[in-house]
DNA sequence: TTGCAAATAGTAACTATTACTATTTAATTT
DNA sequence: AAATTAAATAGTAATAGTTACTATTTGCAA
């Protein structure tokens, strides 16, 4: 794959960031760096990021997100404000029986945790 | 809420079967059954629905399924074909670690197992 | 440097969903 | 049973997010 600055900065940007950002909210801070920089490049650059593994994709209630965290991690998600926040707990599942029953070969988790963010519960103790 | 003959045909749409379907097939659906019906009467009903608790939607790789089975569940998705399965097993995590780690009131989770269905994958002893 | 395919900017097109409005309908009141 | 009324509908227009298209530019190799 050839080089692009455009690409460099769009990765830049998500990688830089722990927001998990749409497709327009990157849009807006390439303009900051190039000017005339094309939506559709923007696309077509977080489609070609997500396919070489430099970025994940989550899809979250209709929106479209993008997470420049690559390793293996799941999300919480407040049902409050919509914040999503990186947590790095592993689900445990039955994982013989998904394959015995189901017959099904797992490969990759997606789990999100929904709930209230400590800007929205009403927990009282707080340290 | 007022009766709607449209709503309940919706409605039998969505829990008579087990695919998941999208808004268009649900609005394909219904037009055998009322060929005048819109596909406004359909997302309104569809939200409605979601909003009483009849049915839950499922963000799916840029695509809205909805679900008839209300239970608590989650998936198995495949990456192949795309086909969803309802699986009913529950994910084991420290709900402790969460709200002391994260400041974070957990209420609800969504568990998706990507991989390979049975007729994509490469098990050799079938049952 | 020249050549050329890959990438881009700018724009048009497309798809899924929501908004709008005149009409119809379910349910209540007379 | 007819009249009333507000909710729901059909049909259409509008919107948002994304993809497609094309002439131009650019990275890179010969």
């Amino acid at each position: 794959m050839r080089f692009s600055y455009q690409r460099e900065v769009i990765k830049e940007i998500i990688c830089s960031t722990k927001s998990h950002p749409t497709a327009d909210w990157i849009f807006s801070e390439a303009k900051k760096k190039i000017s005339n920089i094309s939506l559709g490049t923007v696309y077509r650059n977080l489609k070609t990021l997500e396919e070489i593994g430099s970025i994940k994709v989550i899809h979250d209630s209709s929106q479209v997100r993008y997470d420049g965290n690559i390793d293996g991690h799941h999300h919480l998600k407040c049902i409050e404000c919509g914040i999503l926040i990186d947590i790095d707990i592993q689900p445990a599942f039955n994982k013989e029986k998904i394959m015995d029953e189901y017959d099904f070969e797992p490969s990759d988790e997606k789990f999100f945790i929904l709930g209230k963010c400590k800007k929205h519960n009403k927990q009282i103790n707080r340290k």
